[in-house]
DNA sequence: TTATAATGTAAGTAATCACTTACTAAGTTG
DNA sequence: CAACTTAGTAAGTGATTACTTACATTATAA
C-alpha cells in the first residue's frame, strides 16, 4: 500500500501542520470562513479535532496561517519588467494578464479565497492584498507604464490609473467568473484566446 | 416623536415582512448567509427572532425572499435597444456600462449580495442571476451586437463573445471592487469617468 | 533504560445556533 | 360583547459550535 498505509502514523509537526494547512484551504475556499466547521477540516485532514489547536491557537488563527501560507507563493514576474523596458506594449499587457491568470490557475482555491477573505472581514482582505507580495500592487505598477506611454505620444490621452486599474480588473473578473460565475457564467474558451482578445481591444483602444 | 414612536406597535403582517427582509438584506449582505445570526436579524428589525420564523419557515427561506425582493426590482433598459437600432456604439456601450454601475449603486447591499450568493450556494447563484429580470443576461445581449458591427465593417474581427463578456466583467468588477475590494482599492473617481474611459479604450480598440 | 518531550486522542464544556412551544394582546367581525 | 383571527413574545429545546482537560502513545537522547 505504500504511501497511503503510513497515514495514519505519526507524523513531524510541520508535515501536520501543512496537512492541516492544506485541508482548511480547501474546505475554506469552498465555504468562506463562517461556513466551515473545524471538525469538517479534522476530517478532511484525517486527525483529531483536538490536534488543529495545538497546532493553531483559533479557527481564526489557522484561516490566517493558511492565507498566508497560500499567498505566499507568489509567482514573480521578471517578464514585465522586461517587457516594460523594452516598451513593448503587446508584451507588457500579456504579460500582466498571463501573470494575474496563470497565479489564479495555479491554484484553484486561490480565487474563491481571495474573494470570501474581501468579503468576509476587514482583517482578512489584508492579508490576500499585501501578503506575501513583494512588490507593489498591480495598477500601481501598470499605471505608470501607461502614463509612460501617453508621455510618449504612443497612447491617448486616458486617465492612466483607471486604464490600468479597469485592465487588471477585467483579468481578474474573468478568472472569478471562471471559479464561481460571479458576473456570469464561464467563458468556453481557452484562458489564451480571452487574453489575446482582452490584449488586442485594450491595447488598440489605447494606442494613438 | 411621530413614526419614531410607533415603531413598537402592531403592524400589518406584510409590512413586518418586508421590515424584517429589510434586515436581514443589510446583515447578509454584510457577512453574508452563515455568517448572520437570525437573532441579529431579529434585534436589527425590533422584534423578536420567534415572528421571523412566523413569517418565514427557515433562515434559508428568509434569505431567498431577501434576495428574490432585491433582485426583483430590476431598472429596465430601453435606453439600450433604442441604441443598438441607431447603431450608436458609443450609446450602446455607455448605456450597459451605466445599467450595471445604476443598477449595483441604486442599492449599496446588491454587489456585496450578489458576490455572497454566488459564493455560498449553488441555489443562491440562479436566483441573483435570473431572478426577476425578465430580459436575457446582458452579455447574450451585447455580443450579437458586437457580431452584427463586426459584419458590418465597423468594428475588427474579435471573438463578439468573448470582448461581450469582457466588456461587462470590466463594468462589474469596478463595481464589485467599489463595495468590497475585491481585486484592488475603490477607485477615487467618478463613476461617469470611468465609464468614459472604459467605453473610449473598448470602442476605439473594436473599431477598424 | 528511563526521563523527557512531542504527537496524538477521547471525552468533555460552556456558549451559541436555528427553530418550537405555549402563551398573551390587539384587532376585527357578527 | 363574544367569537375568532392575527400580531406578537418569553422561555425554552436539542443540536452544534469552537475550544479544553486529562490522558495515552511514540520517539529520542542521556
Amino acid at each position: 500500500m505504500g504511501k497511503a498505509a503510513k497515514k495514519n502514523e505519526r507524523m513531524s509537526g510541520e508535515e501536520r501542520r501543512k496537512q492541516i494547512i492544506n485541508a482548511a484551504l480547501t474546505l475554506f475556499a469552498e465555504k468562506g470562513f463562517s461556513g466551515t466547521r473545524t471538525r469538517e477540516i479534522a476530517e478532511l485532514a484525517n486527525v483529531s479535532e483536538t490536534l488543529i489547536f495545538q497546532h493553531f491557537k483559533t479557527k481564526e488563527d489557522l484561516y490566517r496561517a493558511a492565507l498566508t501560507e497560500l499567498f505566499s507563493q507568489h509567482p514573480v514576474m521578471p517578464e514585465v519588467e522586461e517587457k516594460m523596458a523594452e516598451k513593448d506594449d503587446v508584451g507588457v499587457l500579456r504579460a500582466f494578464a498571463l501573470h494575474i491568470i496563470k497565479h489564479g490557475r495555479q491554484d484553484r482555491r486561490i480565487v474563491r479565497l481571495g474573494i470570501f477573505s474581501a468579503l468576509e472581514g476587514p482583517h482578512f482582505g489584508e492579508i490576500f492584498h499585501q501578503g506575501g507580495d513583494a512588490g507593489p500592487p498591480l495598477p500601481q505598477l501598470l499605471g505608470p507604464y501607461i502614463q509612460q506611454r501617453i508621455e510618449d505620444g504612443a497612447f491617448k490621452k486616458v486617465n492612466a490609473k483607471i486604464a490600468a486599474q479597469l485592465f487588471i480588473e477585467t483579468a481578474n473578473m474573468y478568472l472569478a467568473d471562471q471559479e464561481a460565475s460571479i458576473s456570469g457564467p464561464p467563458l468556453p474558451f481557452s484562458y489564451e484566446e480571452v487574453v489575446d482578445t482582452l490584449v488586442r481591444i485594450f491595447l488598440d483602444g489605447l494606442k494613438t
